[in-house]
RNA sequence: GGAGAGUUGGCUGAGUGGUCGAAAGCGAUGGAUUGCUAAUCCAUUGAGGGGGUACUAACUCCCUCCGCGGGUUCGAAUCCCGCACUCUCCGCCA
C-alpha cells in the first residue's frame, strides 16, 4: 500500500510504476475518489464539531436546572444530517480503500527497466557447473530409481501436482529443513520460529497476497482461512499492529513451513517431477529493519541464502529482476537460480525481496524512531531455501555413474553420517 | 460444543452517560544535581486524519479512535445488540 498523499503527489510516478509491473490500478479514480472523500469529510467535521460544542452547552443547562429542549431538538436534525452523510463518507472510503489496494510498490530507481525475464540482469555466478565423465540422467529418473518420491501414490492421496517423499527421499526433507535452520540460526542471527500454516484474511492482505492472487490460493471455505503460499506471510504479520522500539531493530525470523499454491492457470507447464508442486516445503527469512537500512539488508540477506546454495556445493546464478518481472509488494527484488545438470537448466530457488515500507503500511507494523516518532519498518524476505528445487539440483549434480547418489557433505550429520543413497535391494 | 470473566495509551492499570484522549505508576526523552554508577528533583511524552497560516521545518484550529461492527441518546470508554480474541471451568479430542 502507497500513501494517499504520495499518490497525490506523485501521481504521474506512480501511474508509470503501474503500467511497468503491467497492473491495472486506476490511478485517476483514486484521485478523484480522494477529492471526493476531503469534501464530504470537511462537512461532516463541521457538523460535528457544532453537535460537540452544543452537547456540551446542552449539560451545563441542565446542570444549571434550565431547559434546554430547543437545543436538543436542533440537534436531533443536526445529528440526523450526520448520519445521512457519514453513510455516504464510509461508501466513499470503502471505494477508496478498494482501489488502494490494487496499487502495486514502486520498483526502485536502480531495477533495470523490463518486460519479461530475458530483461532481468545476471549480477553474478557462484560455482563451476560440474563436468560429467558419463551421461546425466533427470531428477525424475534418478528419483524414481532410488525410491526417494511417488507421484503415483501422492496423486491417490490428493490428486495430481502433489509430492510424496519416501524413505530418504523423506528423511532428506527433514535434512536440509535442519540444515537450513541451522545455519541461520547460528551463523546469520536469525530467530527460529514455527507459525501456523493457515492465515487469515487480514494477514493476506497484509503481505500483499490479497486482493490480487486469491485465485492462488487454498482457501477452507467454512472459517476463511488461506493455506499459506509463503512462510512470509504469518511471519511478517509476526509484528502486524505492533510498535517497535528502533534499539530492537533489526530483526531477524526465520520459519520452516509447508507452502499451498494453486497454481492456477500454470497448468501445463513444469509438470515433470518437482518443479511445480501444490505443496512444498520452504525456509524462510524474514527481516524488519530500518528504512535507512533496507537495501544493505538486502544485500545481506541475499548473502545467508547464497551461504545454503554455497554449502551444498551447487552452482548457481543471481538475478536482479526487472521492473516487469517485479512481484506486486516488493520494491526491488533479486533472483537465485541454481544449475540442474540433469535437465541442463537454471531453476529459481530463492526470491529476495525488499519490499520497503508496502507491507509495513498495510500491515501496520511500525516503530518508533529515536525522536520517538512511530515510523513504518522496512519488510523483507527471502527463501533461504525453497526445497524441492534444491533438491533437484542435489539429485543432479552429485549422481554418480552407477545410478547412485552422493550425500552433500553439510548433510550427512543430519543423516547419521550416511555417505551415499543407493537403489533399494529389489 | 457448554458456562463464566476479560479486551483502555510503548507497558501496568483506574475510570459506568456531560471539559475523559482518558487518573496513577512504569518506561522513554530533555534538564538540574552528581567524582563514576545508583538515587533524587523538574519538565515533556498516544495515534490517525482534515483545514488554515506557513508553503520539506514550525505554528494553529478541528474531527476520529478506549478489541471490531451496529444501535440508543442532544451527548457513549461508560447503556443495548452482534462478532472476534484472551483467560478459567466442563465436555470432546491428537
Amino acid at each position: 500500500m502507497l500513501e494517499l498523499k504520495f499518490i497525490r503527489a506523485n501521481a504521474d510516478a506512480v501511474a508509470k510504476a503501474v503500467a511497468a509491473k503491467g497492473e491495472k490500478a486506476d490511478i485517476t479514480a483514486i484521485l478523484a475518489l480522494d477529492e471526493k472523500r476531503r469534501a464530504y469529510l470537511r462537512d461532516v467535521e463541521k457538523w460535528r464539531s457544532e453537535r460537540n460544542d452544543v452537547s456540551r452547552k446542552i449539560g451545563e443547562m441542565k446542570k444549571h436546572g434550565e431547559d434546554a429542549e430547543a437545543l436538543m431538538v436542533r440537534m436531533r436534525d443536526v445529528g440526523d444530517r450526520i448520519k445521512v452523510h457519514e453513510t455516504k463518507l464510509k461508501e466513499i472510503e470503502e471505494a477508496l480503500n478498494e482501489h488502494l489496494l490494487w496499487v502495486p510498490n514502486i520498483p526502485a530507481p536502480d531495477v533495470p527497466p523490463g518486460a519479461d525475464e530475458s530483461d532481468n540482469v545476471e549480477v553474478r555466478r557462484w560455482g563451476t557447473p560440474r563436468e560429467f565423465d558419463f551421461q546425466p540422467r533427470p531428477h525424475w529418473e534418478i528419483a524414481t530409481d532410488l525410491g526417494l518420491v511417488d507421484f503415483t501414490r501422492a496423486a491417490r492421496m490428493a490428486g495430481a501436482g502433489f509430492a510424496l517423499f519416501t524413505g530418504l527421499g523423506a528423511k532428506l526433507e527433514r535434512a536440509l529443513i535442519s540444515f537450513m535452520l541451522d545455519l541461520h540460526t547460528t551463523m546469520h542471527g536469525y530467530t527460529e520460529i514455527l507459525p501456523p500454516y493457515l492465515a487469515n484474511r487480514e494477514c493476506m492482505l497484509g503481505t500483499g497476497q490479497l486482493p490480487k492472487l486469491e485465485e492462488d490460493m487454498y482457501n477452507t471455505r467454512q472459517d476463511d482461512f488461506f493455506l499459506i503460499p509463503t512462510a512470509e506471510v504469518p511471519v511478517t504479520n509476526f509484528y502486524r499492529g505492533e510498535i517497535l522500539s528502533a534499539f530492537d531493530l533489526p530483526k531477524y525470523l526465520t520459519a520452516y513451513t509447508a507452502c499451498f499454491r494453486r497454481e492456477a492457470g500454470s497448468y501445463g507447464k513444469d509438470t515433470r517431477g518437482l518443479i511445480r508442486v501444490h505443496q512444498f516445503d520452504k525456509v524462510e527469512m524474514v527481516k524488519f529493519v530500518e528504512p535507512e537500512t533496507s537495501y544493505d539488508e538486502l544485500e545481506k540477506l541475499v548473502g545467508n541464502a547464497e551461504a545454503v546454495l554455497q554449502a551444498l556445493g551447487l552452482s548457481y546464478r543471481v538475478l536482479e529482476l526487472c521492473t516487469g518481472e517485479l512481484s506486486f509488494a516488493a520494491a526491488k527484488c533479486y533472483d537465485l537460480e541454481v544449475w540442474a545438470p540433469g535437465a541442463q537448466r537454471w531453476f529459481e530457488v530463492s526470491s529476495c525481496s525488499n519490499f520497503e515500507a508496502f507491507q509495513a503500511r498495510r500491515a501496520n507494523i511500525r516503530y518508533r524512531g529515536k525522536d520517538g516518532k512511530p515510523r513504518f519498518v522496512h519488510t523483507l524476505n527471502g527463501s533461504g531455501l525453497a526445497l524441492p528445487r534444491t533438491v533437484i539440483a542435489i539429485r543432479e549434480t552429485y549422481q554418480n555413474a552407477d545410478g547412485s547418489l552422493s550425500v552433500p557433505e553439510a548433510l550427512r550429520g543430519y543423516l547419521g553420517g550416511l555417505e551415499t543413497i543407493s537403489a533399494p535391494a529389489k
